[in-house]
Formats: C-alpha cells, structure tokens, sequence
DNA sequence: TGATTTCCTG
C-alpha cells in the first residue's frame, strides 16, 4: 500500500528512518517507539516503508500510526489509515484501534466522522467514552460532553468514570455559566474524593479541579485544594501560579514561585509565561529581568514563544518598547501569539502606525491569519490612527474571516463604533452579545460618555451594580476600570451626588485603595468644586503616585488658591516618594498664573530642567505665557514665545496670549496672536471668538463682525456653549436659549424677574458678549438665554435655599454671565460655583475672587 | 484517552 500524500520525514527530524529492519515485530517496535517520543512524522514515514517492505499494520501499529496522524495533524493521512483499518479487519475489534480513531479525528477537525466512529463502536469500553468526551471538548461542546458524562454515569457499572473523565468534565465545567460550572464542579469533587484514584492518576484529575475552581473565579477553592495535596508535579504548580494570576492574585502568584523554587522544582516554559503577567501587572521590572536573565542561561527557555510573548508583553506594559522589540527580534520561529504581543504592546503604547505596519508584515510576509486577539489590538490602532482612513472597513474585514462573534472583538468594535460617534451600532453589539464580560460593559460606558451620553453610562454603571449585588447569570461587577470611567465623567458634569455614590460604591468594595481609583476621586472632588474633599481623600490614600499629587495641585490652582498649591508642590518635593513630571509643572505653573504669582512661577520655569531635569514642552511655555499675559507684562508673554524652539507647536502658547489680550484688552497685540493662530489652527472656533469679543470689548463693532464673516465663511463652526447642573439623581444639562427643558418656561420667567431685580442693583448687561446683528433690546434676551444662566435660575428653583449652586460649562464664560452671576449670588443669597475650562469662579457676596473679567 | 502559558476596557 503506498499513500501518496504523506510528507517525507522533515530534514530537522530527530529521528531518521531508520534501515529497514528484517522482521515485522521490529518494524512495529520502530514504528510506536517514534509515536511514544512525538516524532510524529517519523512514525507517519516508517508506517508508508512498512507496508511497502509488504509487512500489514497490526492492532499495535494502527494505533501508534493514528496518534502520530492526530499529532502532525494530516487529515488526509488520516482519512487513509481509517480505510485501511477496515481494509484489515481492525474497525470493530480491539477496541482501541477504533478508540484512537475518534481521538485521530477529533484532533483533525472532522467532528462528524468522529461521532460515527464511536456510534459504530458495538462494545464501547471506557476509553471510548473518554475519548469521545475530550473530543466533544475539543470542538467546545460543553454541554455535549457533560451529557455523554451523565449517560456514562448511567452505565456506572460498565463504564465507571475514571481520572481522565474527570479532566475532560472538569475543563466542560469551567466553560459553564459560573453557577452551574461551580455546582457540577462541587459535585465531580465529591466523586473524585469518594471514588478517586491515587499517587499519580489522581494527581491529573487535581490539577484539572484546581484549574477548574480558578476559572470559575472560585480560587480560594484552588489554593485549598493545592495546599492540601501531596502529589504536586510541575503542572501542578504551573495550574496553582495560573490560576493566581488569571484572578488578578499578583502577589500570591509570586509567593507561589517562590516556593517552587526552594521546593527544588525547576520552573520552566509555562512557568515563567504563566508568572511574567503578575510581574507586568505588579510593574516589577526587576523581577521580570531576573526571570529573563534565568530564561537567558536556559536556551530552550530563552527560544520558547510565550515566554518571548510574556517578556514582550511585561516590556512593553512597562514602556519598554525597544527591549520588547529586541526579544520579539531574537526569536526566529514566531508563533502568532508573539506577533500578537508585539502588535499589542505598539498599540498601548500608542505607536499605532508601528502597530499597524507589523500587522500587514506579520499577514503579508510572515503569512500568518490573524486571529480574534490580533484583531482585538489591532482595532484600536485602526481607530487611533490618522493614516487609517477606512476604519469601518474593519467590520467587514471581521465579519470576513468569521470573527464577530468573539467577545474580545466584539468588545473592540463597540470601541471602535464609539469613537467614530456611531454609538446606535456600538449599543446594537453589546445588546446582542452572548457574552458579556466586564471589559464589555467598560467599554459601552466609556462609548457613551465619549459622545455625551451621560445618563445611559450612568445607568448601565447602576445596572452593573444590581446585577453584581443579585445572583443573575450574568455576574459582571464594576471594578476600578469602571470607576476611573465614571469618576471623570462626574467631574466634568460636576455630579457631586453621583461622584460621592461611586465613592461610596468603592469604599463598600475595597476599590479605593486603589492609587488610580484614589486619583480620580481627588479630582472628581476638585472637579465638583468640594476642594475639602478632595484633600480628604488624598490625605487618607494609603499610596499616592505622581498623578495623584499632580491632580491635587491642579485643583488648588484651579480654584485660585495658588499658595497652597505651592506648599503641596513644595511637600511633594520634600516627602520625594515621587519624582515631578512635566504635567507637575503644568499645574504649578498653572497655579501661580490664576493668582498672579508671577516671580515665583518664572523662578519654577527657569528651573525645572537644572533642578528637576524635566525639559520645558509647549505647553509649559503657554502656562508661562499665561503667566505673564494674565499679569499684564504682554510684551515680556510675546518676546518668550519668539524664543520658541521653531519646531515645537506655538498654537497654545499664541491662544494663552490672545486670551491675555482680551482681560488686558489689547488690540493690536491681539490681532498678531490671531493672525498666527488662524494659520495654525484655522478650525479652531474660540480664536474666532476671542478676536471678535476683543473688538467688541473696544468698540471696534465692524472689525468684529468681520471676524464672525470670516469664520463662517471659513465653514468654522462654533461649539454651541452648554452647562450642566446636578439636582436629586439627575444632571440636567442646558444649551444656549434652551426651550427643550420641562421647566424652560419657569425658568426663563424666573429670569426676566431676576433680571429686573439686577439692574435695579446696578448690573448693566454687557451686550458686547453678543455677537449676532441685532437690536439692542434682543440682545438682552439672547443674553438671558446663554447656558449657565438658565442652568443657575434651574438650581435656584430646584434646590433647597441656602445651598451651593454648582453649575460646569464646556466654553469659557462670557464676560456678561460672569458679571450676571455676581449679582445674582447677591440677590438670591446663594454661593454659586460655575467651572469653566480654565478655573473655577466662587461668587459669594457679589464678587468673584478670579482676575479674569473687568 | 487527559492537565498548565501570551491578547481586549483606563
């Protein structure tokens, strides 16, 4: 018999075909001593010359032939063999013959002919059953396998469960919906306790049991169940360290090592790819070189693909995208997880185009597939990057290969979808997910609050919530990525009573220990105005890294209190848990502008490189500018940006002057700003806008009119003004002239009432901050309309008297609403907090502590 | 006849 589509035996083949040895049971002996070393392909060839060399396969070497079809695999190959079994006489007796041929067929990909061969088995031993369970596992059939198990049981005295049942059942249990996997996994412990099997049988049926609790999130049932076990082997500790870090047990998992190691037991490939995620996820660089180093002395460890995917992943998670790229580099045979870990870590690191050309280097001339892992990486390059253009071409793409059912990648286009502002297909995808893991439901939230959805993201965060607290199926928690969505969100809504429930909901889970978590309360509090708060919680976080002493400072200067934002600069750089970073300068440099401390900012300026070694960007030049401009030294703010490096970005700069020339109404100065930044940023509306209040505010009527033309014409739109306010469990959010609310018309009467009370008070409306070609008495009503106004009048007909009014705008605030807003604290006796983009404006008793209006 | 490892949300 020849079979002509069997490959020759690879050139790298360990074992050669060896010369044709004389009797039939030495070629059977050759033949399954290849099958029991893996030599697949060797086997495969030695088979092809023993039936050449006229010898028939018996029921040992059809066996040792299979295995070795199923370990290449070569369906064809195997299809042969099958006709060749029957051909002999083999297919129904003995019995494993047949056995084999399921587990050949499973391991092809033909889930049919497996099926049939076990059907057509007339005395079905115990093997036959296991194997067809592991096939049914195979090919995901959960339920599948565990009802071949329950009809097993049923046959208890035949065909009794054995240690290899247990492995295939316990993984069927672990792909369950978490109650009932962890039912029958309780129950199939039990059985193995009562029935179980010993020294090492037992041993594989553990480790499957320990792997089973951890998946199910049950791993404190893992770790029981491995400290009381006495037959550990390497795959038992391996499980043990998996299962540690696949629940996020960082620590655990390295302690776990640890023991391994003065155990005597010699980690190896599995072991260090299973312990690099808690070192990449703990930041623990030094751990990862050291396991490195160890991988580097070991040479098989050093060429193993995840271990090179797992170092490429802790490398470029800790920012180290060139060492990822060196050990990407140094493997010669990789494997599509390596490509995958690379593309990964350019897109976190937000070098998408790097991420994006690898992809096309990995399908075009590496000709690898993508799978679902590398399209979940490679999505959000494809949405990031400005070269891409086509980015819902990718669905399509998706859809192609057969991947839009994948979670993960569903999980990415609904990111996708949501950056694009197609938020109806984002929600279809999540609403016709199977299922949802809590990446999933992150993911919708952050896809509605980044196109303004903020009550849905509220709601689904509630939902979370409920069914975290419940016993439904789907058991999705919000955990800290959800927080760190939210909190932001409450900030720049100032929803304080929304802010202080997720604080509350972080406090009850252990979620505020957190340093991230922990940040973005302190400046969800700042943001919300509660400046005592916010040092509440900073100074009651048991860590703090620089983003949180960042946030904090910022917030102080926010609220004009510069001083004290200094002394927390200050008390940053003595306590020196950690180091200033560029955005720390920001906000110090920030804060000495909005309370006018001009010598000790530039000092700060003039000396963060030398004293802290962080390099002045653009944006430090534009606090700066803001520094001097606000400050009235103009001139001074105009020559700092001629010394600009030529290269770097003027644009902020040149707008932080132009702002100055509207508080210092300087015209001319002005009109050089904006000259600039409309060859710059010719899109940006609120150059547009300045210039032309600047004009206004000089009486310059035409020229600022002219302005406005100009802008239309440009096609340049101006982002419509928009305030918000919180009131009971709601954020109501205004725009400008708003008549949609239900209360618009109490509202606006309440206004014109207020307006009378103003004027008579001394408030002369200041109509210049109306920039449409009307009379003058419809520009008082259009006055009246802008967004904080009617978000105030709100607060003050809805909240109780003598509470704050906390109000967040998405423009700057107009000169006419600042002065408005002085009178009206005044008349209704109120404090009123309104946030800008720039600062925070307190009025109390008339005035308003900021210098920024005249 | 069987077990363990890399990837997604900020």
């Amino acid at each position: 018999m020849v079979l002509p589509t069997l490959p020759p035996p690879s050139p790298n083949s360990t074992s050669p075909v060896h010369p044709p040895p004389l009797s039939a049971a030495s070629w059977v002996e050759t033949l399954r001593s290849h099958a029991r070393s893996n030599c697949f392909r060797a086997t495969l060839a030695t088979y092809v010359d023993m039936t050449s060399a006229g010898v028939p396969p018996d029921h040992f070497a059809f066996p040792a032939a299979l295995k070795a079809a199923a370990g290449v695999p070569d369906p064809a190959a195997g299809r042969q063999l099958h006709a060749a079994v029957i051909k002999h006489g083999y297919h129904s007796s003995p019995v494993t013959v047949a056995n084999t041929l399921i587990t050949m067929y499973a391991r092809c990909g033909d889930f049919r002919s497996a099926l049939q061969v076990f059907d057509r088995i007339p005395d079905r031993d115990q093997v036959s059953w296991n194997s067809m369970i592991a096939a049914l596992c195979l090919f995901e059939m959960w339920e599948l396998a565990l009802g071949s198990f329950r009809s097993m049981q049923q046959r208890q005295k035949s065909v009794p469960p054995s240690s290899f049942t247990l492995v295939s059942v316990s993984l069927a249990c672990s792909n369950l919906d978490r109650a009932d996997g962890i039912r029958l996994g309780k129950e199939l412990h039990g059985y193995e306790l009562r029935n179980g099997s010993y020294c090492n049988e037992k041993r594989f049926a553990f480790n499957a049991l320990v792997a089973m609790y951890a998946k199910l999130g049950g791993v404190d049932d893992s770790v029981a169940l491995f400290e009381r076990f006495q037959y550990r082997d390497i795959v038992t500790w391996n499980t043990m360290i998996s299962a540690l870090t696949q629940n996020d047990r960082f620590k655990a998992a390295m302690s776990v090592l640890h023991q391994m190691v003065v155990a005597g037991i010699k980690p190896d490939g599995v072991t260090l790819s299973s312990v690099l995620p808690a070192c990449s996820r703990m930041d623990l660089l030094d751990a990862g070189r050291e396991i490195h180093a160890y991988a580097f002395r070991n040479a098989d460890l050093f060429m193993n693909t995840f271990v090179a995917s797992a170092l490429v992943d802790l490398y470029c998670n800790l920012g180290l995208v060139e060492e990822g790229r060196a050990v990407f580099d140094g493997i010669s045979e990789r494997r599509l997880g390596l490509w995958n870990a690379m593309i990964s870590g350019y897109a976190q690191n937000g070098l998408d185009d790097d991420a994006l050309e690898l992809f096309i280097e990995m399908e075009v001339a590496a000709g690898l597939s993508p799978n679902e892992t590398t399209m979940a990486s490679v999505l959000p390059a494809c949405v990031r990057s400005e070269a891409f253009r086509r980015k819902e071409d990718m669905h399509g793409y998706v859809v192609k290969r057969g991947m839009e059912g994948d979670k993960f990648v569903q999980n990415a286009l609904m990111d996708m979808y949501s950056r694009v502002g197609d938020i109806d297909i984002s929600r279809k995808i999540f609403a016709g997910m199977e299922d949802r893991d809590v990446v999933s439901w992150n993911t919708m939230i952050s896809g509605y609050i980044v196109c303004g959805c903020y009550s849905e993201a509220f709601n689904l965060v509630n939902e979370m919530q409920r069914s975290g607290d419940s016993t439904a199926v789907e058991v999705v928690k919000p955990n800290n990525i959800t927080l760190m969505t939210v909190l932001p969100a409450c900030g720049s809504l100032a929803a304080l009573g929304k802010g202080k429930e997720i604080h509350g909901y972080a406090v009850r889970h252990a979620l505020n220990s957190d340093v991230a978590v922990g940040s973005a309360l302190v400046d969800m509090y700042a943001k919300c105005g509660c400046l005592g708060h916010a040092r509440a919680v900073f100074d009651r976080m048991p860590k703090r890294n620089v983003v949180t002493w960042n946030v904090l400072i910022m917030a102080y200067g926010m609220h004009g209190r510069g001083e004290e934002a200094m002394e927390l600069f200050e008390l940053m750089l003595a306590k020196g848990e950690v180091k200033p970073s560029g955005v720390t300068f920001i906000a110090a440099l920030a804060a000495c502008s909005h309370s006018g401390m001009v010598s000790r900012g530039m000092e700060l300026f003039h000396g963060m490189k030398e004293e802290y070694g962080v390099e002045p960007d653009a944006d430090h030049y534009a606090c700066v500018v803001d520094l001097l401009g606000r400050a009235g030294k103009l001139e001074e703010a105009y020559h700092l940006i001629t010394t600009m490096n030529a290269a770097s970005d003027k644009a902020a700069a040149w707008s932080s002057l132009l702002g100055a020339c509207r508080i210092h109404r300087r015209t001319q100065l002005g009109e050089i700003a904006a000259k600039h930044l409309f060859e710059l940023e010719p899109d940006e509306s609120s150059h547009y806008v300045l210039l032309s209040n600047i004009y206004a505010a000089s009486g310059q009527w035409d020229k600022s009119m002219e302005v406005r033309k100009n802008m239309k014409s440009m096609g340049v739109r101006k982002e419509p003004g928009c305030s918000w306010i919180e009131v009971g469990d709601y954020v109501h959010r205004f725009t400008v002239g708003d008549s949609a609310h239900p209360q618009s018309t109490r509202i606006h009467s309440f206004l014109e009432t207020l307006w009378d009370g103003m004027k008579r008070e001394g408030y002369v409306p200041d109509t210049s901050c109306v920039l449409h070609d009307v009379e003058e008495k419809e520009k008082e009503v259009l006055l009246r309309g802008h967004s904080e106004k009617l978000a105030i009048a709100f607060g003050i007909l809805n909240t109780p008297p003598g509470s704050t009014i906390r109000v967040a705008k998405n423009l700057r605030v107009c000169n006419d609403c600042h002065e408005a807003t002085k009178f009206i604290a005044r008349l209704v006796d109120r404090q009123i907090i309104l946030r800008d983009t720039r600062r925070f404006h307190h009025f109390r008793d008339g005035s308003c502590s900021c210098r920024d209006y005249w």
